[in-house]
RNA sequence: GGUCGGGUGGCCGAGUGGCUAGGCAGAGCUCUGCAAAAGCUCGUACAGCGGUUCGAAUCCGCUCUCGACCUCCA
């Protein structure tokens, strides 16, 4: 494919993809709640949308990606008390609302950096929004599709959907919803179950709460994600993405919400992020079975045999393709962690290469190496198909490895296509993928110094062939976690663990 | 119960009618003072049963099985 096509959600299938404005892109991630710490079953949207968004601008255009922050509880469905969950927990644990929010979203962005992700142009916050939100609500009852009960609004989802297609994204039909829901007991203010609250009125111990004209309140769930879009990207902008999860109700009701406010739908496509599992289970706080990011950085966690750099979590990720399900297990991440490692050291070879100068010994192989890095942007383009893409990597870094081996001959590759090779690495790996190294290059490197001495002290036994001597140091460095590598043309280089 | 989506070799995971996925692990070999690294070669998979077809992992039907959503959830 020579464009981008990508799968929306909404028409469930690939669809080219047309931006509204040529040559701008605007594009919503549902962004954290920051109530608590982010787990591994968040960073897999954010990982997967920072990929788009750097593919995006990859492509040329202007991208403007807005990730809400959620600072301003949601209230609890029936069945449970109406508190906000960051008021709660800031009861429990003696902190102002915005003292726990600012620790979380502190710990998030750190997260978000480690993983190499993009900022978003924008980060804007539910608190920072009230006055929007409240203005879409108050357009909303205007226009006859809203309610209001005791201090709190409702949307009439049952009147929106007798006029709209509501439940099409999410796969719904009303008249079921419209059945299954079974009351509950106590009064319920919903004219039918299937409505949901854009304010909510504050309970007396409800910390967080603003006023309204309905008073004292708190907005619902899904306003603020219609109410940020719509002012920083437009009433209808490109992509809108997001878990799985959020499909029903988040995404339904956002769409339905943006209808009836603006008059047309909000969104052109939809893009949904599948779960990452634990054992074959969503990972996700209702199942028990979370493993915070932190953690899984630290290694500190009774189900994890190691700690993984955020790379590896980074590219465990991307070496499947986003809509499908990805199992968590340590197997896994370190049959991932040693195949970035691999990979990355290929593609350090490979700039370490001299340039090439003919016009290339092997035509077979230079049309092979062309046919794969060329065919990247294919998979790019075929709905952000990662996966491929590294596999196509791998296919190239055995002949990397070769040219440096000896086992191909140097001249076998053109000028013109090492040219390619390296900048098909340094595009897909470093700018599209976002892979970084594992290391940090070191500015004041003095253990670099200390190496070159015992490469230099090795390298001179050996030359003696004092095998003992230079056995030791090797054996030592290892011990000490460093890998020693003779190579073929008498260099020496390491690497640690 | 309703809706939807899966079941691929030891593990993870691409792929949707004929063409190599890839990674990790494993086996053999080459290189090497010995290693490591690297390179080469190898396994031959598509839940089961039918059907369509010249040909199916890929389409259709049934069965078994797992999961997601329907409640906060990335």
């Amino acid at each position: 494919m020579s464009e981008l096509h990508l799968y929306n959600s909404y028409s469930r299938q690939k669809e080219k993809f047309e931006p509204i404005v040529a040559g701008y892109a605007g594009m919503y991630v549902c962004g954290p709640t920051v109530n608590g710490e982010s787990h591994l079953g968040h960073a897999r949207p954010y990982v997967t949308f920072d990929v788009v968004h750097r593919y995006l601008k990859h492509l040329g255009y202007k991208v403007r990606y807005v990730r809400n922050i959620t600072d301003a509880g949601h209230f609890e469905e029936e069945g449970r008390t109406d508190s906000d969950r960051i008021g709660e927990k800031a009861q429990l644990e003696k902190l102002e609302p915005m003292e726990l929010v600012h620790k979380y979203t502190g710990i998030f962005h750190h997260c978000m950096r480690l993983f190499n992700n993009l900022s978003p142009s924008i980060e804007p916050t539910a608190t920072g929004h009230i006055i929007e939100q409240i203005g879409m609500i108050e357009k909303i009852m205007q226009e006859g599709y809203a309610y209001e009960v005791n201090g709190s609004v409702y949307f009439d989802v049952k009147k929106y959907a007798q006029h709209y297609p509501y439940g099409k994204l999410s796969g719904r039909v009303i008249d079921e919803l419209l059945e299954t829901t079974r009351d509950l007991e106590g009064q319920d203010e919903k004219r039918n179950k299937v409505d949901f609250a854009l304010w909510k009125k504050a309970p007396p111990q409800h910390i967080q709460r603003w006023q309204s004209p309905w008073g004292e309140g708190f907005p619902g769930w899904h306003i603020e994600c219609s109410a940020m879009s719509a002012k920083y990207l437009g009433d209808a902008f490109d992509i809108h993405g997001g878990g799985m999860d959020l499909q029903f109700p988040h995404h339904e009701s956002e769409i339905a919400q943006s209808t009836i406010a603006h008059g047309h739908p909000p969104v052109r496509y939809w893009m949904h992020n599948n779960m990452i599992t634990i054992n074959g289970k969503k990972m996700g706080r209702s199942y028990n079975n979370i493993i915070k990011l932190t953690e899984l950085f630290s290694g500190n966690h009774p189900l994890l045999e190691q700690a993984y750099h955020p790379m590896v979590v980074r590219f465990y990720i991307l070496q499947t393709h986003y809509r499908s399900t990805l199992d968590f297990s340590n197997e896994a991440l370190q049959a991932s962690e040693k195949a970035l490692k691999r990979l990355w050291d290929s593609y350090e070879v490979l700039n370490n290469l001299p340039e090439a100068s003919g016009k290339g010994s092997d035509e077979a192989l230079n049309l092979q190496v062309i046919g794969f890095c060329h065919e990247c942007a294919d998979f790019m383009n075929d709905d952000f198909n990662t996966a491929k893409v590294i596999a196509n990597l791998f296919e190239l870094a055995p002949v990397i490895n070769s040219i440096k081996g000896g086992q191909i001959a140097r001249n076998a590759l053109s000028a013109d296509t090492l040219q390619l090779l390296k900048q098909t690495f340094k595009t897909y790996l470093e700018e599209v993928l976002g892979m970084q190294p594992l290391q940090a290059a070191q500015a004041d490197d003095k253990l670099g110094k200390v190496m070159s001495v015992l490469i230099d002290l090795r390298k001179d036994a050996r030359t003696r062939k004092d095998w003992a001597t230079s056995d030791l140091i090797r054996n030592q460095l290892a011990a000490a976690g460093i890998l020693l590598k003779d190579e073929k043309d008498g260099g020496m280089s390491y690497t640690m663990e």
